[in-house]
DNA sequence: TAACATTCCGTTTTT
DNA sequence: CGGAATGTTA
């Protein structure tokens, strides 16, 4: 036991050996904040403080799920059983399952993912005849999901206005939509749980008395309904034990509150609050620059990152005269960092603020012939083909489930256009009632091929009936004619047949997890695996990409990167309006998150950081000038080395390193507009009234205007004879 | 119904 | 510019 703290430093052991009370770890970047939550499970349970059952950690990824999983088996000696470590979907999805009833939920209810959700509130407003121009579905669907995660139901609403009052009726009928259809999207798995637990007074207690420590990771990204939940289910004396970083949040665009961290130490933690600042991760240097950089936000708990493991080397600054510069550059660095310094490339993360960025970094690695993998994209269990699998075996465990019904009732196409599913639809809508049971009310030649549909999916549920999870698949794939169309698919057939097969093999894998050895033989667990499989698919998606297998530089935003840590890390794009980006600057605290975000990319870099800005960027077609990111003045100039990598408009391929690209073609470049005293577009300039700013077009002629965009001071037209611009 | 043309839009995203 | 999402035509 005591080689459980052996390795922790004082605030690490004060945080893990902390009595049963209600704590507050602000845990900075690299500070072991994994380590400390494992620690403390294993510690209570290795001290009989707990009891396994007694233990609720919470997460919000898989990933860290799973990992937190994986190091607690690693501390103790052997794997404690009735444990609930989850992400706050998964740990709410287990409880609807046991309580569906109390609920008010189908047994057999399914898991809608953003994407079945949108196709669902589509055929809402097409249904009630909504203007989608007037009423866009999108919007629609973040102000549902944006009131259920402040806990608001419908009928809670508040509207104020005949528009609002609009999008809450059709809020209200969209709930009942899915009550009917027996699904439920994610933001719902967490309010009805909560929901179960205020109004059920026995579940409430039972579960209070049984949860002694509550664990939660990533506080800072809790948004308010999973605060409320945490809250009630502490409700019994539970010791709340939350850890998080107020300066890592970069979620707040999508709910996450920070304040609920300041309310919880507040209201919760008290004078258990432990501070987390030595840093493991990064060389001095890179942690001053960081820490420089988050002094400039105001709302701050409060932390101050630092280390013993020395200096290390200076960040470098490069600038470039255009993105496809940069990513020269860059990519001459990461030649020059593996050859000449043996650093692996998955050692090496390129990151940027916005996913567009990555095509001329993509582009150029793939035409020098470096390995690279980009993050983000579709998903295993998001790609069509896999739906498509996927909805059959909705439609076999659910009737009810509409989303399902459309989506394959015509795929592959067998003669069920638009006007057929009119009539149904609206069959369906009369009779109150499914798609799948509305068929049967239909007559006349639709009536027939809609009956058909419903045979071939009567005639799988047969088939399937009393197989292995695995194997009804296949034969899904195979009777729902899946197969024979992609296999006549000349063009991506090939690619789709091999990831349903690949969907067989998560199958069989999944029930290797998931299934107690005793329990296969039960006739009646045949349909609780496949409910448990089509969960696992909603509330997994899985990898985002297929591996490459080989080590390759590793391509993401900065919100992926965050959690991850690499020896070089590049941070590309610093400048004004694409990082920070413009769009962000119009929230109030919309500054702050973007410098989190900067501050989060930045603690990402082991050894070696890299910031790269280009002075003109191809941006929607047309080229962009942008100033240097604001974040780079806030950083102390003696942390950084500048590095010029090409002098503007010079030839870009006669620049330093000692790699020797083959020669390019000269850029073509279009004749710039000749201005008086030596400026022209992209020069540098200084106004007496709005500052710095950078020339980014220009008029010629007797009355000769340019346009200045100086930053923070907004773009601004000058006449050059009356504007006083000096050169800068 | 599917291929083709046109229009629109452009930050970050897990469950 | 490039993609996603519509709209149009054979």
């Amino acid at each position: 036991m005591s080689d459980l703290l052996a390795r922790l430093n004082p605030p690490q052991r004060e945080a893990v050996t902390l009595p049963s009370t209600h704590a507050l770890i602000l845990a900075g970047a690299g500070s072991g904040k994994t380590r400390v939550l494992t620690t403390r499970i294993a510690w209570l349970l290795a001290n009989d403080l707990v009891s396994p059952h007694g233990i609720l950690a919470v997460t919000f990824t898989n990933k860290a799920a799973k990992e937190m999983q994986a190091r607690l088996s690693a501390l103790l000696p052997i794997h404690p059983r009735g444990l609930w470590i989850g992400t706050f979907h998964g740990l709410c999805n287990r409880m609807l399952r046991a309580h569906w009833r109390d609920a008010g939920l189908a047994q057999t209810f399914q898991i809608l993912d953003s994407a079945d959700q949108l196709a669902t509130i589509k055929r809402l407003l097409k249904a009630a005849n909504v203007d989608v121009e007037k009423y866009p579905p999108r919007e629609l669907q973040s102000f549902i999901n944006a009131h259920k995660e402040q806990g608001v139901r419908a009928g809670a609403a508040e509207a104020w206005d005949h528009y609002t009052r609009k999008k809450v009726e059709l809020y209200a009928e969209y709930e009942a939509q899915c009550q009917r259809e027996g699904v439920a999207d994610f933001a719902e798995l967490l309010l009805r749980c909560h929901e179960l637990l205020i109004r059920n007074e026995p579940l409430r207690q039972h579960y209070q008395a049984r949860f002694r420590h509550i664990l939660i990771d990533e506080f800072q990204d809790t948004n308010r309904l999973q605060y409320d939940w945490l809250k009630l289910l502490a409700g019994g004396g539970a010791a709340l034990f939350a850890v998080g970083d107020d300066d890592q949040s970069i979620y707040a665009f999508r709910g996450a509150e920070v304040a609920n961290m300041r309310d919880f130490e507040q209201h919760y933690a008290g004078e258990h609050v432990i501070r987390l600042e030595q840093n493991y991760r990064s060389a001095g240097n890179i942690l001053a620059a960081a820490n420089a950089l988050i002094r400039n936000n105001r709302a701050r708990l409060g932390k101050n990152l630092w280390t013993d493991a020395g200096e290390g080397e200076l960040l470098r600054v490069f600038e470039s005269p255009s993105d496809l510069d940069e990513a020269r550059a860059v990519v001459d660095e990461i030649r020059a960092l593996m050859d000449e310094e043996g650093v692996s490339p998955d050692q090496i993360a390129l990151l940027y603020r916005s996913n567009a960025q990555s095509r001329a970094l993509e582009h150029e690695l793939f035409s020098r012939g470096l390995p690279y993998r980009v993050y983000g994209g579709l998903r295993f269990f998001e790609r069509q083909e896999v739906k498509h699998a996927l909805a059959y075996l909705r439609l076999i465990a659910n009737p009810d489930d509409d989303t399902a019904f459309l989506r394959v009732v015509n795929f592959p196409v067998r003669g069920i256009g638009a006007r057929t599913l009119e009539i149904l639809q609206t069959t369906a809508r009369q009779l109150n009632t499914s798609l799948y049971n509305a068929a049967a009310s239909l007559s006349g030649k639709a009536g027939a091929t809609v009956a058909a549909f419903i045979r071939l999916i009567e005639q799988i549920r047969d088939e399937t009936r009393a197989r292995p999870l695995p194997e009804s698949i296949a034969r899904v794939v195979q009777s729902s004619g899946l197969d024979a169309h992609y296999r006549a698919d000349k063009r991506e057939g090939e690619e789709r047949l091999a990831n349903l097969d690949e969907l067989v093999n998560a199958a069989t894998l999944f029930m290797g997890e998931h299934t107690a050895p005793n329990v296969a033989a039960a006739s009646e667990a045949e349909d609780d695996v496949l409910v448990a499989f089509l969960t696992h698919a909603a509330l997994e998606a899985g990898e985002h990409q297929a591996e490459t297998g080989q080590a390759a530089v590793q391509l993401m935003t900065v919100h992926a990167a965050k959690g991850l840590e690499f020896d070089a890390v590049f941070i590309t794009g610093l400048e004004q309006g694409l990082f920070p980006h413009d769009n962000a600057l119009e929230d109030h605290d919309g500054l702050e998150e973007e410098r989190r975000l900067m501050y989060v990319a930045m603690t990402r870099a082991r050894k070696r950081l890299y910031l790269t800005h280009a002075q003109s960027r191809l941006l929607h077609g047309q080229t962009r000038y942008a100033l240097p990111s604001l974040f780079l003045e806030e950083l102390p100039p003696e942390a950084l080395k500048h590095i010029t990598a090409i002098t503007p408009r010079q030839p870009a391929w006669s620049y330093n390193s000692g790699f020797s690209s083959r020669p390019r073609p000269a850029p073509v470049v279009p004749p710039l507009p000749e201005l008086p005293g030596g400026l022209t577009i992209g020069s540098n300039v200084r106004h007496a009234k709005f500052g710095f700013g950078v020339i980014v077009d220009a008029e010629t002629g007797s009355d000769a205007r340019v346009q200045v965009n100086f930053g923070s001071a907004g773009m601004k037209w000058l006449a050059l004879a009356y504007a006083k611009l000096e050169k800068a």
